[in-house]
DNA sequence: CGTTATTTGACAGTATGCTGAATATATGTA
DNA sequence: TACATATATTCAGCATACTGTCAAATAACG
């Protein structure tokens, strides 16, 4: 008896579930401004790496390669970056951060900062490192495997 | 100087990487079954509620209402799930489990427990219980939001 | 130099996830 | 009963995500 799959408690759907908090809570606080927390994090990746290509942008902040063509159209629409060829290698794009996106990037930076603390705000201080360092962890492992001979 | 705009340590970034990483151990272990995570969740769900209504059903996973439906199309079609209109209100059709999909959830059920225990493979049993009671914590506390005063 | 392998971006197809509108049905009230 | 309101589902539209495929360009190799 007892469905012991009790799902509510299940890594993977807590997980999805403070995702699903985190977008709800960057669309609250910057939904204004017609900016996506994708398109924030292409933005912000961009801001530090200016002159950067599809591929190596998508690697940085974990975007999927397919994903990340679109991201970049819509940001290119609205005019926030430019795309440009590469004369050194004709198959790449070399991305550019345009005066908007970097106008857009100062303005949301407080209401992004506002998210992230939202977000863990049910925690008290010391929590929220404990949370920070364990997630961080956990992301690192599976990011980067490196012992991984029992599996 | 310095970009404290380091969105690789931002809760936001590393809760959408941590739930990127789960779907994909989702993948690896139960892809064979032609079963998402989100649909395993609907199963698993209905498993316990026989009869319920879409809108309910969502509300009980945290799905968008407009999301469920896809997906409960895509399991109607596999024959997991059946949809027969409420004879007191025309408006709702009751969902049952199908026995297919009760064969597909004993047949995942051991695949999804690995899922959930690779997720959280990183850390150990101390942490693993720290990270979860403050995962949970977290997401409670922004499902049921009682004491919201001072924000 | 030429064949092969790899890389890059684009595209098709599928599956969430959300907003908002449309439709049908219920319910409560005047 | 007539009307306003509330609810259940569906649908259109947009934005991620991922797999697989393709063509063009480049790199690697013999």
């Amino acid at each position: 008896m007892m469905p012991q799959a009790d799902f509510q408690t299940m890594p993977g759907h807590l997980l999805r579930r403070a995702q699903q908090l985190s977008n709800a809570l960057f669309a609250e606080e910057c939904g204004g401004f017609d900016l996506t927390a994708v398109q924030y994090a292409a933005l912000q990746a961009l801001a530090g790496h200016d002159g950067l290509d599809a591929t190596r942008l998508a690697s940085l902040i974990a975007f999927d390669r397919s994903t990340i063509g679109d991201v970049l159209e819509r940001l290119a629409t609205k005019g926030w970056i430019s795309r440009l060829a590469s004369p050194d290698d004709r198959r790449v794009k070399l991305l550019k951060l345009a005066p908007a996106g970097r106008k857009i990037l100062s303005a949301v930076a407080r209401p992004v900062a506002i998210v992230q603390q939202r977000i863990v705000a049910p925690l008290d201080a010391v929590e929220r490192e404990q949370f920070m360092a364990l997630l961080g962890k956990i992301v690192a492992q599976h990011t980067q495997p490196a012992s991984n001979s029992t599996s």
